[in-house]
DNA sequence: TTGAAAGCGATACCAC
DNA sequence: GTGGTATCGCTTTCAA
């Protein structure tokens, strides 16, 4: 700032007091009369005085401001869990640093330094996996939300789905509904690389149990090169060019499961009645495909609710009542499993 | 933070030296020996030192921090907008602290008088509208990227399309294409109140200037109780209830774009044959429409170019060299506007 | 090449 | 009710 603000010595010069009383009157901490407040309160006022962010977070070692990493704002599912975790925190008088790493793990850890510079008083995770740990010598909370990979802090919090058990119940949904040939779909999951392993761990758990062969041709993940819904339609468009027949598919992603919709109806295929598709997030995509998208609502406000709750508490200075908390998911039937 | 964090006496009292000689070395001011250099870099590794950005920031009263305030994070064409100046930004050692505010004054000026008080260097608005006035009494420059309204800072820069050119295009499209009655849908704009008037006003302009009879049935407004889609949707449903009848939209953003060519299906219209449609902002909901959607890009990296070169070049103490940067768009015709 | 010390702006303790 | 002042952690000037 080119113009130096004006200080509370000003204040206190202008209303002829001293700065121990300004900082009382503005902060309300009693011990000052009514004409004393008034007087005050308008000189600070007409100056447009502002107090310094930086002497204040300096002397009291806190910043009431909390870091939010997210591998990408612009995905919708991030951006609903980004957005309500901001306004939960803004509530509780707390400021979030929104933080974009692209899942990069040097952009995330040049991050996580100028953070702890910054003294943020908390971090979030959201989305992604990360393996950058927090070396320095503090003692800060940091919450994830569907977000794998530890900090090494001492107080940490995990909130999101049982992704096993998530996927399990999506092929499950496909089979019930009379699938034979049930492809798996993983590019999204990939780009974000977040929890990739679990969550394809429920497809292969099903197939297993219900002593289904695993077909190694219908398990479709791609290079991670263009954006998901784009490498979905490649994916799909040459597994069927090669030959390959399914009847359904099971996307871990619903931009995804746009990609896998509009590859097979390029090809002429009826989705939802000869090839069935179901996504997850619940998101926009799903709802403005046409046909329109089955998919797998995760309760994101709820999981932003669970973390905002476990992360005021580690800030209030508490150890976490709960270190994994799992959410609830709930599989959304649309058009694309209407069935056979 | 609960743990008292190190700080430059400890790293100075183990290394036997002066908190200067500390401060020199960590920022490569020069002024010590080869010797001083490596063992207090060690020192500093080993008990993770991690400077005070409060202090720092209250010596040197700069934050090499920007604030970027923009409606809603998880509109495609803000998100990206706001990623590509984060980018920029953290390229040229600047954080930002990303504010949504839903365009909601009460809370844009909460954020306001937090982020002066956190004393950033500047503050980028990236969409949607502002009456709020910056009345403290500092000198903090300010660009608006697609957003209208003026802070009545001292040094200010606006960037973004000649909207009331960008509709007049739009219009132009349908009309060369061989639309007879065209109709605007301007819900989303009004959503987010972006330049709404401007945004609209290339239309009027174009009827008027080829003495068309503007049918006032044809302007599609919401009264913005929903999200953009689907209130387009309902919009062009009961417009056509109602009778009344046109052969091409103007669609004030994708997403409104979106809502028609769904609500026109809906009702067994051929969206590009026997009605046309254009949206605006090139954003993924024109390109996974089936049909996709003709729109208008808007070349949001140049805006981000340009918007951080002007802040950066105000940031750097320098009046801005222009103060109203206009950027170019572009019609992108798609299956929309195929024609009859 | 190094160090002592002033000062950035706000808070809070303690004396009055 | 009010005010003087030490303090937070860092940078920077000036002297050694």
């Amino acid at each position: 700032m080119a113009k130096r603000a004006v200080s509370i010595y000003d204040i206190a010069k202008l209303a002829g007091v001293s700065t121990a009383t300004v900082s009382n009157v503005l902060n309300q901490k009693g011990n000052y009369s009514e004409k004393t407040r008034e007087l005050v309160e308008r000189i600070a006022r007409e100056q447009g005085y502002v107090a310094n962010f930086a002497a204040k977070s300096l002397r009291e070692s806190s910043t009431k401001t909390v870091a939010i990493l997210t591998p990408d704002v612009s995905n919708d599912f991030f951006s609903t869990l980004v957005l309500a975790v901001e306004g939960r925190l803004r509530e509780a008088g707390y400021s979030s640093y929104i933080c974009n790493t692209a899942n990069d793990p040097e952009r995330e850890s040049s991050y996580i330094y100028g953070l702890l510079s910054k003294q943020v008083d908390g971090i979030v995770y959201i989305g992604g996996t990360t393996q950058s740990r927090i070396e320095a010598n503090v003692d800060i909370p940091v919450v994830h939300i569907d977000h794998t990979g530890t900090t090494g802090v001492a107080r940490e919090v995990f909130v999101g789905n049982d992704l096993p058990r998530l996927s399990y119940d999506m092929t499950a949904t496909l089979f019930e509904r009379g699938c034979k040939r049930v492809a798996l779909a993983s590019v999204s999951a990939s780009l974000y690389r977040t929890a990739e392993h679990d969550q394809a761990a429920g497809y292969y758990a099903y197939l297993e149990e219900h002593n289904i062969v695993l077909d190694k041709n219908l398990v479709l993940e791609g290079p991670h090169k263009e954006t998901s819904l784009i490498e979905a339609e490649h994916l799909v468009s040459s597994c069927l060019e090669d030959g390959y027949s399914f009847d359904g598919v099971v996307a871990l992603g619903d931009r995804v499961a746009l990609g896998v919709v509009n590859a097979l109806k390029a090809h002429g295929i009826a989705v939802g009645k000869d090839v069935l598709v179901i996504g997850m997030d619940d998101s926009i995509y799903s709802r403005i495909s046409t046909p329109t998208i089955s998919t797998v609502r995760r309760h994101t406000a709820q999981m932003a609710e669970e973390a905002m709750r476990a992360l005021l508490e580690m800030l209030g200075g508490a150890k976490p009542s709960e270190t994994h908390i799992v959410v609830d998911h709930e599989v959304i039937e649309r058009e694309t499993t209407l069935g056979f």
